[in-house]
DNA sequence: ATGATGATTAACT
DNA sequence: GTTAATCATCATG
């Protein structure tokens, strides 16, 4: 049940660790307890993407996407939200796949404490609403997600999503490179952040 | 040191 | 469907 996804998984190219993470489950485990959710939706973000924070170089911020991939790259937006990102293709390669939505599996109760919600739609659809319900902040930008022993924030092996029920479609919130097909999610998936 | 900006969300009309 | 809230980060002086 709990195989943590290899660092081999996150060394390939962006749009394919993107459309592959779909269906597997992120994990975290806190002194509150476990909490865990089914990756419904993602988006690839590639260097040289005008939307993405790599493309104009790194900075202090953008730092870790240009690091090893399986590492959590956890940025503030607005001031005010987390949005949370896997690192993918290679050291040296400022790309990563952030994490849209998740359906709800482990831990619940805490993540509607955690939330201050109770309806399961409330809970993680949304990037910095995830990130809430799981309890992931900035301490955990940079933590590698495959070593997972001091870090308990890893992603495991969950059911395979078929070619049929995957959907390409173009990016939310942006106003770079709007048109490129780099959102994927789960078709007919009722958690996704917008239908 | 200071100002512009944004990979969002929640509340409101 | 629209809009305000809100602040870390980046670029410029």
């Amino acid at each position: 049940m709990e195989f943590i996804l290899p660092s081999e998984f996150y060394a390939r190219d962006t749009v394919l660790v993107a459309r592959e993470l779909l269906g597997h489950v992120l994990v975290h485990d806190t002194p509150e307890g476990l909490t865990a959710g089914r990756i419904v939706e993602t988006e690839a973000y590639l260097q040289g993407d005008p939307a993405c924070h790599a493309s104009r170089g790194m900075t202090p911020r953008n730092r870790v996407m240009f690091g090893p991939p399986g590492h959590a790259y956890v940025y503030i937006i607005y001031g005010m939200h987390h949005c949370f990102n896997v690192v993918t293709a290679r050291e040296g390669v400022g790309e990563a796949v952030l994490i849209r939505a998740l359906e709800p599996l482990e831990g619940i109760p805490l993540m509607q404490v955690r939330r201050g919600k109770e309806k399961l739609k409330d809970l993680c659809r949304g990037p910095a609403m995830l990130v809430q319900a799981m309890g992931i902040s900035r301490n955990n930008n940079g933590e590698d997600m495959v070593v997972g022993v001091g870090g308990r924030l890893f992603v495991c092996r969950g059911e395979a999503v078929g070619e049929d029920d995957l959907v390409t479609t173009t990016r939310v919130g942006i106003n770079q490179g709007v048109e490129l097909p780099l959102r994927f999610y789960i078709k007919g998936d009722n958690y996704i952040s917008r239908k």
